[in-house]
RNA sequence: GCCCGGAUGGCGGAACUGGUAGACGCGCGGGACUCAAAAUCCCGUUCCCUUUAAAGGAGUGUGGGUUCGAUUCCCUCUCCGGGCACCA
């Protein structure tokens, strides 16, 4: 017997504590059914679940639920990406260690998860901070050394030089360290890089292959790798040559001068000579190694005295150093053509470099450089001023020049990619040691496979300054494991990004000493849906797909791809509030501190906070941030409406791949649906239990609601399966709801059809809101869990229409409507159309052009 | 600056392959129930004009284009969001 009301944390509990009787989310190697691994992008512990978390979480909750009653074999596992810059920071601000906040940070976390239902199965929980855990990242990294893909170089970092410290981009603020307000400073030091560049070829060439992922990821990601085919040229000077990479050959003849790179040898050979050129270069050390940065600063450059010699021409051109140059892209070096190239233009103008136009339209004369007033880049024309080449057509041009400089061993054509290595090196203690040891002797020493892991101790607290592990003796003093002599062991940390590269492989096998993976993981992997949010477009899901490949041509995994479909969702923006302090600073006001007025019409006239009555400042919408004060805590939620109803509530606001606005008011909708759903079925079963259902029995009225519920059955499952738009799949439900209690009726055959009804309204509710439906299924009199029962498929003969009905539009702008038999020749339809009444004064005095038919939707009548 | 998205009623959104714009929900207005309120239920709700109603016109960020027909495709611009390699 059903209670009359809906209580949520009395069906929450009675709910899980159903799942945990029956291991219900154990995911096993020999269970039946194929297998499905559905995967969450793991959260960072920061403290507190946020409503990302949650929307995040329950879109994995509900494919994996959904698939489970599909009868696949299902594995959704859960970990941490343990390591990172935000432990550090709250231990420099409460002088507690990173390892304990991170670990309270994990347990309260885990606790959060389980109050919202999640089918996770814990046993195979990772934390990437465990030693079990990085020791295979320090396994891996050996190996990568062996093979090469693994090597040391500088790098450039942001120097902070009053806390003498390496500060991440994060932490730099308007070109100023975040806690000194030091001007940054550019800086090398040596690091680790991985190869990826390496595999670029490729990871690009895999994306056409990638059917299950956004178009729109992949574009980010091919544009990230970037390959471009141009001409590598080489321009002799007295030491040698200066090498540049174009990709516009074409334009060769309109070279006017060359620029390099502030860290380009040719600008420190300068820069011995000219002072100028010197303070310059010292200029460019200021400021953050940000590429939004660079790009975005105001286009500078010095001339030097050095010229080189155009490789054709033989004419001398001067060589300037740029800011706008990069060094960490092609050669470090560019050759200006400012007739057709934006940048070189600007920079032209600026500085009084001359312009010569070697392209131009193919009817168009040649330009005059002093009448141009915008560089003049086309991809569509013809060469001059270019002696031999006048006349041919640009990729022509850019294939006889290549010819030429390569026949006098002065260029060739090449590929360049945009990708960089990945330098894998952090100066900083919360983090994956790096195993190697650095002897006076030996030099670098990786640390040997049986002494792994390098155990990162654990109650250091870092102060902000330098990395408290290199500060740590018993941590940095060592002896060399080739010649047993004192050596210092290696204080840098890896990059978290490497831990969250392959964590989803340990899952299936966190407890295996002895290896990385094993057979297990051949049995899960690769992830067949893979879920989190769309700002990890680029990087992490990049650095999994090289991992991945990494691992594969060590031997250890059988694929190449990691994830075989991806959902991206979007991000949850809340309003913010604010008042202005008397200092002139700002003060954010939490939107539940905050009232609202509406107008008649509910727009917002006013904002007051409630503490005080008087009025806030409305400052528009945001990402929910502690900065901004308008995070919303999903816990008060759950515990005010419960777990079903915070998941309904995210899984309806908005499709999963969009932004979704904070509004509560829209959780009250979700909490007031299910109150209505569980009214509803309270109803129905107190009336005792329902017939079989006689379908030949059923009347029109009752053969159009059952239509309507398998309509819905099949709208549902393409919705979840599909199209992934969870919104719309939970709008039918709330359509059919609504349907069956307007439907009349409570006679068997009526009972008969609404219990089929609310069956199947809790099956495809089951995914979304699990307690719920875990109590409706038992109220409803089925037995076991609606967890283990199976996916509803609609009925073919339910779905059946003998009679259609056809829009009918003149010119295009609707006009009527027609019932026809559903197999209705054209001829009876355009009949029907041109008779009917409302379409009838739209037509008269006119004639008929062309009628469009569209079947089973519309007739579109052209009359002039 | 570069790359990738987005923009539809008072609000979140729907319209899936170029075919009825505004499903569903929120909010708001009206009504029922109540001594009253909350809760619940019922009705209405894009805008404009005329209006008892019916009907008509306009309308999917801007301006253009393709088409019998465009929220959907193409071009232009504006604003907003994400990423830019050491936040994760």
């Amino acid at each position: 017997m059903m209670q009359e009301n809906y209580h949520a944390a009395a069906v929450e509990a009675e709910a899980r504590a159903l799942w945990d009787k029956l291991s219900a989310a154990r995911a096993r190697e020999d269970a039946p059914g194929g297998k499905y691994y559905c995967l969450c992008m793991l959260p960072y512990p920061s403290g507190r679940l946020h409503m990302g978390h949650v929307r995040n979480y329950t879109i994995g909750d509900l494919i994996t639920r959904y698939q489970r009653m599909k009868g696949r074999n299902v594995l959704q596992p859960m970990g941490w990406d343990a390591f990172g810059l935000p432990a550090e920071n709250a231990a420099i601000k409460n002088g507690v260690p990173p390892a304990k906040w991170t670990y309270d940070n994990i347990a309260y976390m885990r606790m959060q998860l389980k109050s919202l239902g999640f089918a996770i199965d814990w046993e195979r929980e990772v934390a990437t901070c465990h030693p079990k855990y990085y020791k295979w990242n320090q396994w891996l990294f050996l190996r990568m050394l062996e093979k090469g893909i693994a090597y040391k170089r500088t790098g450039t970092v942001n120097w902070d030089p009053v806390d003498q410290t390496v500060l991440a981009n994060e932490q730099v603020i308007d070109g100023r360290g975040w806690r000194t307000g030091a001007p940054v400073e550019k800086r090398e030091i040596p690091m680790y890089y991985l190869k990826i560049t390496d595999y670029a070829e490729e990871l690009l060439a895999a994306l056409d292959v990638l059917p299950g992922w956004p178009e729109r990821v992949k574009t980010m990601q091919a544009n990230w790798i970037g390959k471009s085919v141009g001409v590598e040229i080489s321009f002799p000077h007295d030491d040698g040559v200066l090498k540049v990479f174009t990709t516009r050959a074409d334009t060769l003849m309109g070279a006017t001068y060359v620029a390099v790179a502030a860290e380009h040898p040719l600008a420190a050979k300068a820069a011995a000579r000219d002072p100028k050129v010197a303070s310059f270069i010292e200029e460019c050390r200021q400021g953050g190694v940000t590429e939004a940065e660079l790009a975005t600063q105001e286009k500078k450059g010095v001339p030097t005295a050095l010229t080189v010699k155009h490789p054709l021409s033989g004419a001398a051109l001067p060589v300037w150093v740029a800011n706008y140059v990069l060094m960490g892209y092609g050669e470090g070096a560019v050759m200006a053509v400012p007739a057709h190239d934006e940048r070189d233009f600007e920079f032209a103008r600026k500085y009084g470099l001359p312009l010569c136009a070697v392209v131009r339209a193919a009817e168009a004369p040649v330009q005059e450089p002093a009448a141009m007033t915008e560089a003049f880049v086309s991809h569509d024309g013809v060469l001059c001023n270019s002696g031999k080449y006048d006349g041919l057509g640009l990729q022509a041009g850019v294939d006889a020049i290549a010819a030429d400089l390569e026949a006098k061993g002065l260029g060739q054509k090449r590929v360049q990619w945009r990708l960089r290595d990945w330098g894998v090196s952090r100066q900083r203690y919360w983090g994956c040691p790096i195993p190697i040891i650095h002897c006076p002797a030996c030099g670098d020493v990786p640390v040997p496979d049986e002494d792994l892991p390098v155990v990162l101790p654990e109650d250091l607290a870092p102060d902000g300054s330098g990395n408290p592990l290199a500060k740590y003796q018993p941590f940095v003093e060592c002896s060399c494991p080739k010649c047993g002599k004192p050596a210092r062991r290696e204080t840098d940390t890896m990059d978290t990004f490497v831990d969250s590269s392959w964590y989803f492989m340990r899952y299936a096998c966190r407890d295996n000493d002895n290896a990385m993976v094993d057979q297990r993981a051949d049995y899960w992997l690769p992830v067949d849906q893979y879920i989190g949010g769309i700002e990890h477009a680029i990087l992490h899901l990049l650095y999994s797909r090289f991992w991945t490949r990494v691992m594969r041509d060590m031997g250890l995994l059988k694929f190449d791809e990691p994830f075989t479909r991806l959902l991206t969702q979007g991000m949850v923006l809340n309003h913010i509030f604010l008042r202005k302090t008397a200092g002139g600073g700002l003060t954010y006001y939490s939107p539940e501190e905050v009232e609202l007025k509406h107008d008649a019409d509910g727009r917002v006239v006013t904002a007051v906070l409630k503490a005080d009555g008087q009025p806030v400042q409305y400052d528009g919408l945001g990402t929910m941030s502690k900065s901004k004060n308008n995070g919303v805590d999903p816990q008060m939620l759950v515990d005010k409406y419960g777990a079903d109803t915070v998941r309904l509530f995210m899984m309806f606001a908005a499709p999963p791949e969009l932004t979704l606005e904070w509004s509560e008011s829209g959780v009250e909708g979700a909490q007031r649906f299910l109150k209505r759903l569980w009214k509803a079925v309270a109803e129905h079963t107190a009336a005792g239990p329902a017939s079989a259902l006689d379908k030949a029995a059923m009347n029109a009225a009752q053969q159009d609601l059952r239509r309507q519920l398998h309509e819905t059955v099949a709208k549902v499952g393409d919705d979840i399966g599909r199209r992934y738009t969870f919104n719309t799949a939970v709008a039918a439900v709330m359509e059919l709801l609504n349907a069956l209690s307007r439907a009349p009726g409570s006679g068997a055959l009526d009972r008969a059809l609404k219990q089929e009804a609310y069956e199947t309204v809790t099956l495809l509710l089951a995914p979304i809101v699990p307690h719920v439906a875990e109590a409706l299924w038992k109220g409803l009199g089925r037995k076991g869990s609606v967890m283990q029962a199976t996916w509803p498929k609609p009925d073919p003969a339910a779905l059946k229409r003998d009679i259609l009905e056809l829009v009918v539009q003149v010119n295009g702008k609707l006009r009527g409507h027609i019932r026809v038999p559903a197999g209705a020749a054209r001829e009876e339809i355009e009949r029907a159309a041109l008779a009917e009444a409302s379409v009838q004064p739209f037509i008269q005095g006119k004639s008929v052009k062309k009628v469009v038919l569209v079947p089973g939707k519309l007739v579109n009548v052209v009359a002039a």
